[in-house]
DNA sequence: CAGGTCATGTAAAGCGTTACATGATTTT
DNA sequence: AAAATCATGTAACGCTTTACATGACCTG
């Protein structure tokens, strides 16, 4: 069929994009690019391996990266650094006026915009369920928050403005199960 | 290979979710589910057409929605409804007690955490055009609040939660410009 | 009669996760 | 000696979007 809207060819992927700013931070390795995304930008930009490993060497084809082996030991390693080119592409996307992504998946919300034909109790139930789960998404926030004191303010800021969010999410689902509770079958 | 956790047969896919939702809210063609998907859970929930048509038909397999022809003039029209087994199906889900799925993929706080490399006015350029979005999106979350004043209580309590936690986006990206604008270079 | 809306669908591609496989080194 | 961690990778699948195709009906 042919239809491709020709994906400029040194665009970055959705992946690309955190590979080059993690490598920019100085990690080297794709083993050490996920356990720092898990540690780090999880909550709001996941990546697998099953996309890194393959990602690292689209990169080093388009020219962004380079990499050279440096085994520990008899332990295979892949040492990867950021190009001229790479850091370049990395910075062209941070300058970018292009219209950020966002999207979000809230199954607690979806549930609550169907529930009106369960009973109150079970209604109250995804909230509260939803509160404990962003309140454990906070307690590790504010986990991070305790290494990320001195860093970089980049990450400061970004840590930041997920505990304030999700800080406002709990409130939120709590507001929702006080307006539950409070005038049953009414509001 | 063969590996599949086995998707238990009956399970919800996540698309099936909102569709059997939708027809419990009286919605009966693929393209109403659609339009009114665009109208209202769009924002936590999105579907499109090329999901929305084969898990109908999907559904219809499995015998949680039931079609017939109705066409309106010489206009083809797929009619679904609800069999019995899909509206227990739809509470089943509605009242499980799983881990509900949570996602966020956010461009925005993935720019700002890379921040470090560009200028303080570019850093202080994601801010903006974040809270931009998310003011925007509040203006359409409004919007529809205007229609949604006297619908049932989840809708109405969805979009509440919906507009608390845009609303608070919105105060976290001014915060985070007024950090950058306080302390250039230092905080 | 042109443009919009109602209505259904498919093909291709891209994105992403999960599960598996493999093996060395380090820690308990 | 076992368990955890370091390290790399692939295969299979599933989900989702995009783009296209088709056609009837409705409104200005």
């Amino acid at each position: 069929m042919e239809a491709r809207p020709a994906p400029a060819s040194h665009e970055l992927s959705a992946t690309g994009r955190v590979i080059l700013g993690m490598l920019a931070y100085g990690k080297e390795t794709g083993y050490e690019i996920k356990q720092f995304v898990d540690k780090s930008t999880r909550f709001f930009w996941a990546a697998s391996y099953g996309q890194i490993y393959p990602e690292l060497r689209r990169l080093e084809v388009v020219g962004y990266v380079q990499s050279h082996d440096e085994p520990s030991g008899g332990r295979a390693r892949t040492v990867y650094r950021l190009t001229d080119a790479g850091r370049a592409a990395l910075g062209e996307w941070l300058r970018s006026p292009m219209e950020p992504v966002w999207e979000l998946r809230d199954e607690g919300m979806l549930r609550l915009f169907f529930s009106d034909t369960i009973a109150l109790e079970e209604r109250l139930g995804i909230a509260r369920m939803m509160r404990a789960r962003h309140q454990r998404k906070l307690d590790e926030l504010r986990q991070i928050q305790v290494f990320a004191q001195h860093g970089p303010p980049g990450p400061r800021l970004t840590l930041r403005l997920g505990i304030r969010t999700t800080e406002a999410m709990i409130e939120a689902w709590t507001e929702t199960e006080r307006l539950l509770g409070e005038a049953p079958g009414k509001e």
